[in-house]
DNA sequence: ATTTTGAATTTAATAATTAAATACAATATG
DNA sequence: CATATTGTATTTAATTATTAAATTCAAAAT
């Protein structure tokens, strides 16, 4: 153990070796410590962990091990205790440094991909930023080049328009399922509720314009929480991200724009309300073509800033 | 070069070395090889590999390599050319394989998979199956475990029933798409030989009844073609796997279901060669609903084998 | 008979290594 | 001298080797 080139982080063994100072911590000296498998059982590592660490206790001379006798001689000290490393990111956050990267600097389609320098710049393992990558390609936002290494597909125009397409195939499915659905489901009273948040807003919107973002995910969400379909989800959540970031990194004519997407959003809500199917249909397609429109706009705002 | 423990294969050096020999078997003794770069380019490969088959050809003695004079002194033998290996799995093909096994030995859900022993089982290096789970998770199909490892999620009941709502969704919007398209558009000709196929085999059933699984990837890939989608063409693509594996292993009633299926085809196609958006809709929905209890059954058929 | 331990094996993550690509300076050629 | 070509050094990416950790199984102790 502790070789010069470590293969892999020991850090499993650090804090199970911390949470055993503890337990030794709670016992008196002269106590003896449980079996290896109790102990193993107890922290949720394997025995050979345990193993290791007693071993490390005998030799600090914490305690005395032989056989199945691990007897408490010293009370352990803060300084006892090993440094654990802090945990690596996240998938998640990992998505999101990644996406803020392509859009903060603009990153254009066909761009190689580092995954070395991903790796320093994030202080993720190269594995796991292949992996990533891997999950990305399946969503057509990167491909594999022929000999090693990755590029970035997306964030072209047709891109964009691909997935609000695919987007509005989506949602006018949800609007569809949701007006078939009974009085008593949660929907009805989750859509008056939001009805009177975008109220509220509205009446205060040229103070409160950057609040819309929030809510129009809440919407958004509430619209599509009918369909409990795990594709449906899925590509929901890949399109969430893209118009989410877009949203954060596109700040024209913001108030504008917000003050239309709320009128459409009561428009439509109403119409679902009033559960009329052509008319909640038509003030769906109409607010989604518009957000078609704004999310192509800021990309073109993008490329010629 | 050429290590004990060669850390990757010098694959793309032999047969650029193999390449080259065939560039030497077309000159006569006494004559110069072009400069480095021109071969690179002519081959296709890097410099450095050029200099390191320009090094093997001189210390073979085929040539001598003196600064920018590369003299041919002996024509290239059979004898002399490197073995290539063959080449790996494709992605495509891993995918067939890994659905194969699934189906093959009905996997349950929840199963751990084991990458080393996929490694040896398919002979594929142990990254190219990381990332192609990887792929496959963000299908929802697999799951990291949160220590390591993967294991299977889907081909549970509600798979099924969630990919075929998905399906539907798709193919439904394909359909009202298609319908909106002009007369001039390559679809309706395809439409009309798909009708006479139909027809054709429904009258020697009995005898081809096998044929039918060919035909009906080919009508719902007509249908479908009309929707130019990247995120569409993604999903379709992993329906089309599952329902095709789930037929090729089950076998029960197939001439029934078959009869079935054709029938309904030829009502679907009639209703939108007869541009009846109504009828069109009701024909798909009726057979794509068939088609999910059918996908049900095969999946219980397997269960309880 | 059951629990516990010791040792060996297997698995999975990652560091080290190697093939290949690229960049750049040095040299030769027209 | 300008251009083409080569020699060397560096960088990148795929794969092996190594290590941490989990698991297995037989031997020993209670």
């Amino acid at each position: 153990m502790l070789g010069c080139g470590m293969a892999r982080t020991d850090d499993r063994f650090r804090s199970a070796y911390n949470r055993l100072l503890d337990i030794c911590g709670s016992m008196d000296i002269g106590g003896q410590l449980p079996a290896e498998t109790v102990l193993a059982d107890r922290m949720d590592v394997s025995r050979t962990i345990v193993r290791s660490a007693l071993q490390k206790l005998d030799s600090d001379k914490l305690i005395r091990w032989e056989g199945r006798n691990k007897t408490l001689i010293r009370k352990p000290e803060p300084e006892h205790r090993l440094e654990v490393e802090e945990g690596t990111l996240s998938t998640e956050e990992l998505e999101q440094r990644f996406f803020e990267w392509i859009l903060r600097f603009d990153v254009p389609a066909g761009t190689a991909l580092n995954v070395a320098q991903f790796s320093r710049q994030f202080g993720v393992p190269v594995h796991n930023l292949q992996e990533f990558l891997a999950g990305l390609s399946r969503l057509g936002l990167v491909e594999r080049r022929p000999r090693g290494g990755w590029f970035l597909l997306g964030f072209t125009s047709e891109f964009a328009i691909e997935l609000s397409d695919f987007r509005m195939v989506l949602e006018l499915n949800a609007v569809r399922q949701l007006l078939t659905l009974p009085p008593e489901h949660e929907i009805w009273q989750k859509l008056e509720t939001l009805k009177q948040e975008h109220e509220d807003l509205k009446a205060v919107l040229k103070d409160r314009y950057h609040d819309f973002s929030l809510l129009d995910e809440k919407f958004h969400s509430a619209i599509n929480s009918v369909v409990k379909n795990r594709f449906v989800l899925e590509a929901q959540k890949l399109i969430k991200l893209i118009f989410h970031y877009h949203y954060m990194w596109d700040k024209r004519d913001e108030l504008e724009r917000n003050a239309a997407a709320i009128e459409e959003h009561l428009e439509w809500i109403n119409a679902i309300l009033a559960h009329d199917v052509e008319k909640s249909e038509a003030a769906a397609l109409k607010h989604l073509r518009r957000s078609k429109v704004t999310l192509l706009q800021s990309l073109r705002g993008h490329k010629f800033a």
